[in-house]
DNA sequence: TTTCAGGTTCCAAATAATGAAACCAAGTTT
DNA sequence: AAACTTGGTTTCATTATTTGGAACCTGAAA
C-alpha cells in the first residue's frame, strides 16, 4: 500500500500525504488521513495547508474533505504528452485497435506496478472513464508481465518485492518462483500472455517494447474475452502485437535521438 | 505566464520549479531552467533532485534533461476521477455530442485559466490527457466567458488581473472593460458566444455549470466552424447547450450532497 | 451545563533548508 | 598543453523553517 521508500526533506514527506489522500479514491477527512498518515496531527495540518494551498489538493469547505486537485490535472498533461510513450505510439495503436477491433492498452512500468498510459476501446460506448494514469498490479497482467520480462536482475527483484500475488483467479501466478519461471518463458518467446489470471473470462497478449539498448520502455497488449476468442485465436494474434510494439520502439528511438551532431 | 503567488514554504518552492519545468513542454537542462527559476544555483538543483527522486521530474540520464514524471499521471487520474466534473458530466457530454455531431469541451476554472477536463470530438476516439488538462485563455473563449461571467467580483477581478488580453483575432476582446460589458450580456442572457475571438473561422457556443447556490462549477461548449454553421444555426444551439448544462449541475448538486443525515 | 471529538493555533527546541563559494569534469580556445 | 569556459555537483557554517506536544477552540451531542 505504501511506495516511496526514502521520503527526503519536507517535500518528500508532504508528497507521501498527497499520495495518501488520493490512494483514498473519493474526498476525505482529516480525521481519517491522521491515523494513516503516521504524523503528528498539528504536522499533518500544516502539510493539508500546503498542498491545498498550492492546488494540489482541493479542500471542500461544506463537506470539509480533501481531495486531489485540478493543478494536477494541468500537471499530467505535459507528463503524459511528453514524458510517457502515448504520443509517440498514438498512431501504432490507432491501427492496430482499428485492425484487430479490439481492446488496446498501452502501459509503462511505474514503481513495480502498472501503469497504463493509453487505451483503445474495441468499440463501445467507453465503459470506463479514460483509464490513462489507472494502475494495476504487475505480476497477473500481459503488460506487467511483458515488462517485468526484461527488467534487470536488480530492479527486477525490487519490483517482485512489491507484488502482492493476490490470487485473484485459480490462474494467478502466487509465488515470486513461479513469476520468474514465467518470464524467462516470456523473454524467450517475445511475448506475454494472460491467461485469464487477473479475471476470469479476460484473456490478454502483451508485448514489450524495448530500447535499441535492450531496456524496457512499456508494452501494448491486446485483450480479449474467452468467450469470444478461441486459445489458437489469441495465439494469432502475437505477430500483430509484437510488429505493433517494435515499430512503435522504433519510433521511440527515433524520436529519443533526433539532433545527432553534424 | 507565472501563476502561484504566496510562495509557503519549501514546499510551495519546489512545487514552482515543478510547474517552471512543465512549463517548458519539452524535456529542459540544468541550465535551461537555472535563469528562469530565479533561485541560486544549489537551491535549484536540490530541488531538482528532490522532485527528481520523487518521481515528480524524470531525469533522463542520457541527455541530461528534466521532464515531469509519470507520477503526475498517476495522481491525475485521481484528480481527474474525483475532483474535476468529469465524470459527472460525462453521459451528458456522450449525449450532447452524440445528438449535434460538434466537438464539445468540458472546461473548468483554474487559477483565471481555463482548464479542459474533457473533450468529445465529433466522431474521432476519445483521447484522456491529450485535451483534458489543457490550458487556455479565458478571455476569448466562450467556456471561459460563460464561467467569469458568474464569478464573484473579488475573484472576477483577481482573474482578469492575469489575462493577457492579447489581440488573437479582430474579434479578440483586449481591454477588461469591453470584457466586463460582455460578461453582464452573458449574465443576462445564459450563455456566451466566442465569435472568432479565438481562432479565425472557429465561433462557439458555451453555459456556465452553476451550483444550487450560483457558484460556478465549470462550463461546456460546442464548437463549430463558421464555413459549416452559419450565425442562426449556432444560435440554435442555446437551448440544448443550456439544458445539458443545467442536467450536469442538477448531477453535480445530487452528487455533492448525498448522504443527509436520517 | 458538561463532555467530546474533530480541528486549529502556539511556541521553544530541533532540524532542515540555505546559498556563497569551492570544486569537478568536459570540452574550447589560445 | 596550459589556460579558459561552460555546466553541473558538493561543502559547510549560518539561518530560517519545520516540528510536534500541548493548549485551545468550536459545534454537536449527552
Amino acid at each position: 500500500m505504501q511506495g516511496r521508500e526514502a521520503s527526503d526533506g519536507t517535500v518528500g514527506r508532504t508528497l507521501a500525504v498527497l499520495d495518501l489522500v488520493a490512494g483514498f479514491g473519493r474526498p476525505v477527512r482529516f480525521a481519517e488521513i491522521l491515523p494513516v498518515a503516521g504524523l503528528p496531527k498539528a504536522t499533518l495540518y500544516r502539510f493539508l495547508q500546503a498542498l491545498t494551498h498550492q492546488d494540489m489538493l482541493a479542500f471542500d469547505d461544506d463537506r470539509q474533505t480533501y481531495a486531489p486537485g485540478m493543478r494536477l490535472v494541468r500537471l499530467a498533461h505535459s507528463a503524459w504528452a511528453q514524458s510517457s510513450l502515448a504520443p509517440i505510439a498514438r498512431e501504432v495503436l490507432d491501427e492496430l485497435a482499428e485492425t484487430l477491433g479490439q481492446t488496446v492498452h498501452l502501459a509503462q512500468l511505474d514503481n513495480g506496478a502498472v501503469l497504463y498510459v493509453d487505451k483503445r476501446n474495441a468499440r463501445q460506448p467507453v465503459e470506463m472513464f479514460s483509464q490513462s494514469g489507472k494502475v494495476g498490479p504487475a505480476y497477473c497482467t500481459g503488460v506487467g508481465k511483458a515488462m517485468l520480462a526484461h527488467l534487470p536482475e536488480d530492479r527486477l527483484a525490487a519490483a517482485i518485492d512489491r507484488q502482492s500475488f493476490h490470487a485473484h483467479t485459480p490462474n494467478t501466478l502466487t509465488t515470486p518462483d513461479a513469476l520468474r519461471a514465467e518470464l524467462a518463458v516470456i523473454r524467450q518467446r517475445g511475448y506475454a500472455l494472460d491467461d485469464e489470471e487477473h479475471e476470469t473470462g479476460i484473456a490478454c497478449i502483451a508485448a514489450p517494447i524495448l530500447s535499441g539498448s535492450g531496456r524496457i520502455l512499456g508494452a501494448i497488449s491486446v485483450t480479449t474475452t474467452t468467450a469470444t476468442t478461441s486459445r489458437p485465436a489469441l495465439l494469432a494474434l502475437a505477430a500483430p502485437v509484437t510488429q505493433a510494439a517494435a515499430r512503435i520502439a522504433a519510433t521511440a528511438e527515433a524520436w529519443r535521438f533526433p539532433e545527432i551532431k553534424s
